[in-house]
This record gives C-alpha cells, structure tokens and sequence, in this order.
DNA sequence: CTGTGTGAAATGATTCACAGCG
DNA sequence: CGCTGTGAATCATTTCACACAG
C-alpha cells in the first residue's frame, strides 16, 4: 500500500525547478528554450533536463527547444494535480515565519491558510507578516477534515515536534513537509519529506 | 579537483538522524541500541542502518546491538571532521531568523558568527532573537577570508539572491547552503545545496 | 536465537552515443 | 547544423541472503 509515484522522485523535485527557469524566460520575453540553456542555467546535463520534461509530458521542437508558456502550464499540471493546495502551518516559532513568508512556496501556489500551536502557553500567539493567530492544535483534526486540507507544514521545535505529529491522528492531513528538527514519528496514512537544515548543512560541510 | 567524498552523499545525510535518536535514547538511559530499532524508529530497514553506521567506523557488538554513548561520540568525531563549524548567515528576514533560531544547526555545531545583507536598506537591522546587526554585504569577502569562514547559508528573497550569490566572489566562501526561491548561480569554486520548501512540498502534494 | 557484517544481486538514476527531425 | 528523443551502458544505492558471533 505504498505509493505508485509515476514520476522518479529525483526528477518530482527538480520540476519546480525548470518551472522557475522557464517563468525567467517568459518574463524575458522568450518563446523558446533550448533543454541546453536550462541545464546550464541550472549546472546540470542537458539529456538530464529532456528526460525530466518528457516524465512530465513535455515534447519539445527540434530546433526550437521548448515552448516556454505551455511548458509551464503542463507543468503545473503535473505537479499541481493534487486538487487542494491549501497548507495548515503548525507551529509559531521563527520556522513557521519564515515558512509563512516563503515566496517559493507561493510561487507553487500553496497557501497557508491556517496556524496551530500545540504548545497551551503560544496559543493565540500572533504569527507572520499578518498576524494570524495561532490556534490550539487541538482543532486541527475537525477542521482539517471539513476544510478538506491535506497538506500540513510541521515548523516548531525539537520539544514539541512528536506532540504535534500525533495531533495529525484521525485528521485529514495525509502529507507533511517537517521543518522540525526532531524527525518525529507521523501517524499511519501520513507521509512526510524533511528539510532539515542541520542535515543539509553537514553534508555540504562534510564534502570540504 | 572535485571532491573524493569517502562517505556516500545519501549516507551523511542520514548520520545526523541517527545521532539524534541515539540521543534520545542516551536520554531513556539506554546503554545499546540495535540497529532494527534504529531502522523502526526512521522507517528503514536494518541494513541500510547497518551499512551507514559502518561507514561512519561504528562496529556493533552482535547480541547487543551499538552502543549508544560511543556512537554519539563517534558520529561527531565523523561529521565533525571538517575544520571549521562558523558559518556566515546571508539575509535579515524571516528565513534568515529562522536559520539563526533553528535547532537543527546548532545540534551539529554550527554557529552563525555574523548576518550580512544585500539590501542596503536593511544593513543595520537586527536580525534573530540576540539582536545582531546586519552588515553590508560588501564586508563578506574580506571578513570571511579573515575569520577562515567557508560555510555560508543564503536566506534571502529572490530578488536580492542573485546579488547575494554574486557578493561571495573573490570571498573565503566555498559552501552555501541556499534557502532562497530564486536558485542564483555561485560564482566559480563554490559549491552550493538547496533546501527550498517550494520544491519539497510540490514533490509531496504531486505524490498524494 | 537475536543481532551484526558482508559479498552478491537488484533497483534506480545519470550519462553516453547515436538516430532523426526541421 | 542545432536540438530533441531514446535505447544502452555506467554508476550509485538499496536490498537480499547467508555466515558468524555472543
């Protein structure tokens, strides 16, 4: 009962990527891009940059490239298949603003539309440029479930990363990008990529 | 001149995951931790955590597993080895607050020393919960040639990323980790890692 | 019998080499 | 030519299978 997952998972999180490439383009004006130009563009091999955009249902022009405005658009549609992209923030700390402000999680279309807090001492606490509140974890479920918001932002810290994973049970939340720095253990149904900075970082420094 | 890299790429980046369990279970009072329980713990298989932690020159005793206190020890004497754990901080925003405050990089050692800033109007803005100022960007070069700093975290906008990465030529900088939206191109002899919340949550909603 | 260590096989991804189209 | 599409080869990583130690 694992996922199927048509795309590579490499090539899933290096589409975003040729996306923003490709929207440079078009506000230079470009029609066409070459999969050479992106590659370079990106430090990357040009066959790499083909078969990616072929994964995601792109067929390019010989001696044209790629045509940049329905490459955007195709792409949007594989990555944007998903049919809500309403976010929950949970957490409201530093991380949960700095994920509140992140523009390359609007650039994808995703909105924060909600924060909880499963610490009792920061509920109602104001979060991010706009001054949301933050609500107490313990809503999430119910309003989860009847907002039809399947995707949650895990941005608090070590303390009460585990607290905040078991508050997901029986919710709708079935996706989860962790920020915390205490890989904690999700419920069953739910899945979660990490970007952990710590881990990031030490493997950039260990290559010194 | 590219890097020989002893340890595999996806291997340092699971290192730091296990000294974190292992911390926790130096925190229960464990005295030895199988490699199954370590591989439950963070959804893997056994194996896979054997290999790693052999790479890492951890020997296990069989019937008793891995010691817990000495494996802390020697993954950090493993991911540690780099000479310099300083790190300059690039950005006075949100994300860059959240860098200076995230948990993650401190539990490997890594300290931001100082915050540099492209925007001039933000030099001088105090930045993370202690209150540092912002410095010019202009400042990094020489200052981290000075410091013996090698390792930088970009946490700027987009607009400003490409000028920022522009900022560390000709600096003491051979290591970004870049959390801004815009993917800039580092000058030459600069080696950079992502970690861009955009492309993570995209892959995970295109997987629902 | 629980748990490690390790060579061998399988899986997965990137790169190469070349055919073909405009 | 310039540029795409694709099967084959290479490379890296994970998993399997089994030997061995306490």
């Amino acid at each position: 009962m694992i996922e199927p997952l048509r795309i590579p998972l490499p090539t899933l999180k290096r589409l975003p990527l040729y996306r923003r490439i490709l929207e440079e383009k078009a506000a230079a004006g470009d029609e066409w891009v070459s999969s050479d130009a992106l590659a370079r563009r990106l430090g990357q091999c040009a066959v790499q940059v083909r078969k990616d955009l072929a994964q995601a249902g792109l067929v390019g022009r010989a001696k044209y490239g790629f045509p940049v405005a329905q490459s955007i658009a195709t792409l949007d549609a594989a990555l944007g298949s998903t049919s809500s992209k309403d976010v929950f923030v949970i957490g409201a700390g530093p991380m949960a603003d700095a994920a509140l402000a992140d523009e390359s999680l609007a650039a994808h279309g995703f909105k924060a539309i909600a924060v909880f807090e499963p610490d009792p001492a920061l509920v109602g606490a104001s979060v991010g440029r706009d001054g949301a509140r933050a609500l107490p974890l313990s809503k999430l479920p119910d309003l989860s479930r009847r907002m039809g918001v399947r995707i949650a932002i895990l941005a608090v810290g070590g303390a009460w990363a585990q607290a905040a994973a078991d508050g997901l049970k029986d919710s709708g939340i079935e996706a989860v990008l962790d920020l915390s720095p205490a890989h904690p253990q999700f419920p069953a149904g739910v899945r979660s990529v990490r970007a952990d900075f710590g881990a990031a970082i030490a493997a950039l420094a260990a290559g010194l």
